[in-house]
DNA sequence: TGAATAATAGAACGATCGTGCTAGTCTGCT
DNA sequence: AGCAGACTAGCACGATCGTTCTATTATTCA
């Protein structure tokens, strides 16, 4: 049961795959492509998969264990509400920023490019965005509770601000090579979130916890 | 000189590809494809152009010109500043929203695609892109310094956060075809220009003049 | 109207695409 | 040690890719 060589295998092909579609689509990425890049042949590692498609999607359900590791799991050790949703923007900012991929952020590539071709893999990725969404919409509701009386601040509106925030990061640094665009998402949250706050509970400068 | 049959013909060409490309991707575009779309040959469209790159010049700066005589040309009809800067982002959100292509916008699309495609084609759309922006932060500077005490709003981070509620409207309509996403593009950022507004000028209610 | 020029179609090229099929190598278990 | 099954490479297929060449049809201008 413990397919050590397999596993292993498809999680190096995965990786790989992550990499090289942010950067050449996930559409793009040929399995010759890919198959040099892992010094395997096409046949080899198409085996792996049963066809393209099912490698797409592979890729894009690999791609969403890491953010779930990497932004999802570390966010829960703040506090449910504000302090959990600031660590959800920071630690998400972060991933972006830091371990990226060769092309940037591997959703916003996916998404936008598979947003107009109908089929399993939209719909994976649209899944999964809906989901992260609602997450962070939750904590939005937790944050905005809190504080009584409840702003007359829509959670979902809250939600938008914030991801177009870090979806226009890593834009702007991809397209004008422009690190600074992620400094500006972290200024564009904290007013966003301080306009947002409940009026008696203003919030901490940084918008830091701990 | 007035190459009535070659100009029309390359206009409807370009017309095909932009709408192509927003949805299939302007690299993923593949000549026989557009060929068949406009009922042409492949060889009769592709001697329109000498070559797949400056066919993909060429529908980029297409689009653009689009873009300039349903934005920023309507726009120059309000006055500089704050009204001009409002009726931008209003004729810039109607624009993506109505006359859409296929895939949504054409340039969230386009550079979404080749931010990781070093050569012409990234050089023209990042150039496009930088422009207007400029254009945009022109007018915020205007709207921000005409109400004295300047506000310490930076003009950037501004329309950062402008620009990127409308590539999220786009974003969430295209993965979640969902149309409701630039209603709340609309929300977010009138709550984003009340509270940059300067303090002793509050924004009019809608923000549209004339 | 006739000559020059632009526009288009058709066929073919090498390359690469996704995908099967077949055979060989390697691994883990008894 | 030996066997079963997983893993991988090689080869070939039809399709499509961007591109070139040649020939034929439209269009423009003297």
């Amino acid at each position: 049961m413990v397919q050590t060589h397999g596993d292993r295998r498809r999680r190096e092909i995965l990786a790989a795959a992550v990499d090289l579609g942010s950067a050449e689509g996930l559409a793009g990425l040929s399995i010759g492509r890919l198959a040099d890049e892992t010094g395997m042949s096409k046949s080899g590692l198409f085996a792996h998969f049963g066809s393209k498609q099912e490698l797409q999607l592979a890729t894009v359900r690999f791609a969403g264990e890491g953010y779930q590791s990497l932004v999802i799991v570390p966010s829960e050790l703040a506090e449910p509400g504000l302090p959990r949703l600031t660590a959800l923007m920071e630690h998400w900012l972060g991933y972006i920023e830091g371990t990226s991929y060769r092309g940037g952020c591997f959703f916003d590539a996916a998404s936008a490019e598979f947003s107009s071709r109908p089929g399993p893999v939209r719909d994976l990725l649209a899944h999964l965005s809906r989901h992260w969404l609602d997450r962070l919409e939750e904590q939005a509701r937790l944050a905005l509770r809190l504080g009584e009386p409840a702003a007359d601040v829509d959670p979902a509106l809250l939600c938008f601000r914030l991801h177009a925030c870090v979806a226009e990061a890593n834009w702007a640094r991809e397209l004008f090579d422009d690190g600074g665009s992620f400094d500006q998402a972290r200024r564009a949250i904290a007013l966003t979130l301080r306009e947002s706050a409940p009026r008696d509970t203003p919030t901490p400068k940084t918008g830091r916890s701990t």
